[in-house]
DNA sequence: ATTGCTAGCGAAAACGTTTTCGTGTTGACA
DNA sequence: TGTCAACACGAAAACGTTTTCGCTAGCAAT
């Protein structure tokens, strides 16, 4: 087992100075071309590599940006994910993971262990918890030390940082249009409580679909789950609300979940109630995962490009750590969503 | 903007020297009451955190590990991460990812880039790419540099260090056993090139349970899919392959597949021929992600346990790291798999 | 012979910690 | 009065880099 070499080391061995070894490796004028070949050959010899951790605290930089987000067994983060890594990678950064499992205390404390010096910047997308609890401090601390932070996805307008979104009104105002000009006259909305932001503005786009087509919305039709209590493996409550939408509204002819697997588990529900899709009834869903594609029928969605959500997200980040001038502008960048059609609808 | 405190500069502030400040932070014996209660109220008051990098710099640890993982758009490897991130959290250790996305040239590359200091220890599950060209190197010198390495999944017996690994055999001898024993006659298997070790595994698993049953296998009935043909958008050539072996082999009663997506096809392309599950036809699949779950009908899979081989595999390695006696010796650490019955068996 | 310039190199500071080893000031005790 | 221990604190090294600023020797120009 041969342990790392330092310049140090090489210094000794070539019984030169440490200055010397370091300006011979970059190349520099100052070091004479003898010199510069016999540590040059040395180091390539042993495998000589800069440390990181010596650099990082010499530059005040550590390339490393750090990804705070609620879950990492979700398509859609895993995709964020996929695309921050990449623009990262491309640019020489590493990236460092934290999960706050939608707890605000574990969001807070995985803030606090990477914002002192571990990391250059942040991405992160808030915890449930922590929207409503509405306790925001840890983000303006952070960016008050000067860290630079990216948030996606469930944001809060009044941090005023980067942010990178989809335009989930449109989306699924678009998405309820849909099912509308495909011939739905009663469509039913299965969304969240108020406080998760991006229920909130799914559930207004379904409204300004509604208004655009001159019907007035039905509070029946409207299901507000309490996301907290489903859990991946607490499905029958919510099983249990949808059935109880459609029984008590034999009229429903449309569906519009702001999520996959609502959309998913309200499919089922209504294949067991011997309803035939599309053409009993019609779904969309928002969010393209697995779960869309692979279902029978296909679950027609709106996609919200995670992956190019993260890049752009990433792409934000670097350009703010490494833009010279202090004048900061921060923009709110909007990912535009995509209808993609599939079998469970006409 | 107030830019983080320093020990300096507390130091500057209260007219004590440096050494006394980290004393007094550590309530050191050799520091007075009195100036205890003084640099700790003014360490309280600016918020003051030792910085990550000195403190690595210095104990020559990071408390950081490092994750290489093919992708992480795939619901056992974010499983697996969830696993650790837990374990590895609650120890006190951060989380870095490198993705190799099935590239042997990413794969060495993030290796190198974490190996310089940046982390105390790797856990990693091996590219495709890795596997097909046999080329270990940079494992190998890594370890070698004083590095732990925990592999988990797709792992290289040739390398010597912790492993983490589920018993494919055992675990698909069990599924195709229960499809024998449900009454299958003719059950065949849709498996990967024998490169990729798991594959290659789960299909002699399916030999002996076929030798169990004194079933002679057939070579029409094991389907070896080209898994680089088979990318998420690419799945007609897959879906076609498999409609050939349905076709040609009208006689099949039961299916085995390796992985989960194989496995959702599969089902498809049968109920388009008209098959009903599970009363023609029986399926079982590997891995139990969402999509076997949520599919309809319910897909009978064997359990990999992601989330426990994380943690198992971060146990290891933070067990290894913080192992004061030098004397290693390796472990292989099998996860039980578990058959999770659904509808898609009888 | 003096000056000035250049090539080639080394010393040292800096980044922020922790820790070892002094050192000066007390007070007690013989 | 002299010795010694205890107390409270500071100086400095160390971790591994980069970079600024000397410094010296050699050589050319005056």
């Amino acid at each position: 087992m041969k342990k790392k070499v330092t310049l140090k080391q090489i210094a000794r061995e070539l019984d030169v100075s440490i200055s010397t070894v370091s300006k011979a490796l970059r190349d520099s004028l100052e070091i004479s071309e003898d010199t510069k070949q016999k540590v040059q050959a040395f180091a390539k010899l042993y495998n000589y590599r800069p440390n990181n951790i010596a650099l990082s605290l010499q530059n005040q930089k550590t390339k490393t940006i750090g990804v705070i987000i609620p879950d990492i067994v979700h398509h859609f983060f895993s995709k964020v994910i996929r695309g921050i890594e990449l623009v990262a990678n491309k640019r020489g950064y590493n990236v460092i993971i934290g999960l706050s499992n939608e707890s605000f205390d574990k969001e807070v404390i995985n803030m606090q262990m990477l914002a002192n010096g571990s990391i250059d910047g942040f991405i992160l997308s808030i915890s449930k918890e922590t929207l409503q609890q509405q306790d925001y401090h840890h983000l303006k601390e952070t960016i008050n030390q000067g860290m630079p932070i990216v948030m996606f996805d469930r944001i809060v307008t009044e941090i005023n940082c980067d942010k990178v979104i989809i335009d989930d009104l449109r989306g699924s105002k678009t998405a309820v249009s849909k099912l509308l000009s495909n011939g739905c006259k009663h469509v039913a909305i299965i969304t969240t409580k108020d406080y998760v932001s991006v229920g909130k503005l799914r559930t207004q786009g379904y409204l300004e679909a509604l208004e655009d087509y001159n019907i007035s919305p039905d509070s029946n039709l409207i299901l507000k789950v309490e996301d907290a209590l489903v859990s991946e493996d607490h499905l029958e409550s919510l099983e249990r609300e949808i059935k109880g939408l459609f029984e008590s509204n034999k009229s429903i002819d449309g569906v519009f979940a702001v999520n996959e697997l609502y959309a998913i588990i309200a499919m089922k529900v209504a294949r067991n109630l011997g309803l035939k899709i599309p053409d009993d009834i019609q779904f969309i869903g928002f969010t393209d995962g697995v779960l869309s594609k692979h279902a029978t029928p296909g679950l027609t969605t709106v996609n919200q490009h995670g992956q190019e959500m993260g890049e752009k997200a990433a792409q934000l980040l670097i350009d703010n750590l490494e833009r010279e001038d202090e004048v900061e502008r921060y923009q709110t960048v909007v990912i535009e969503t995509e209808l993609i059609e599939r079998e469970s609808t006409k």
